[in-house]
DNA sequence: TCATTTGTTCGAGATTTTCGAAACAAAGAA
DNA sequence: TTCTTTGTTTCGAAAATCTCGAACAAATGA
């Protein structure tokens, strides 16, 4: 497995951050691991296909939402969070406050 | 010009307003209007196809978050942010407020 | 070395988005 | 009534995205 692409968050725009959260698999990712804390990717499998997860992941990363890192033969992800509240302040606690419908 | 439909934002999900909101053009819209106030399509105007801006409204307002009501010949659109922040709490301000990049 | 585990990447089909152009609808003005 | 304005809808085509299975890559373990 290769290293992965993360961009530098102060160069994401609101749009790609929210294109990004815009899509339920993607939006609950992303409040998994806020509340659940940093994990693999097997760990948060929905009911979508591995590979779909993986572009799902590769969606956030670009948008830079999740962090990626090797382990082993997993990939542990983690929420951007503190970089996100420099970048957006007051996004992410927002949206992590509501998420829960 | 019919009416148009505007769905209980007590019904809406949150990945429905961030996809709303995922995109350059609309989210400039959201926040013109929530700068400026309430106004026509036409002056809202971006460098969009007609066709292309009345898709984006009703995008915005199948998510909740535009109102438009008829006036003469004109379509008169405004944030409905009151509805939103009951149903939201916190999330368009926080988005409006780090919006100018 | 060989098999297993965990993800990524590729390829293809289905869906969605975007656009311009044209047709249409409703209200106002001439 | 007829013309103008404003915006919606439909059409067709190009581009982007979503989803899945299959193939691939890297690390681990037997």
């Amino acid at each position: 497995m290769r290293e992965l692409f993360h961009p530098d968050v102060q160069q994401v725009s609101l749009a790609s951050l929210l294109y990004a959260l815009g899509d339920p698999v993607r939006l609950e990712i992303a409040q998994r691991l806020a509340r659940e804390g940093e994990q693999s990717c097997s760990a948060l499998c929905c009911d979508v296909a591995k590979s779909t997860l993986s572009h799902h992941f590769k969606i956030l990363r670009e948008a830079g939402v999740v962090y990626s890192r090797k382990e082993g033969t997993q990939r542990i992800n983690s929420l951007r969070k503190a970089e996100l509240d420099q970048r957006f302040p007051g996004v992410m606690d927002a949206l992590l406050a509501v998420a829960d419908n």
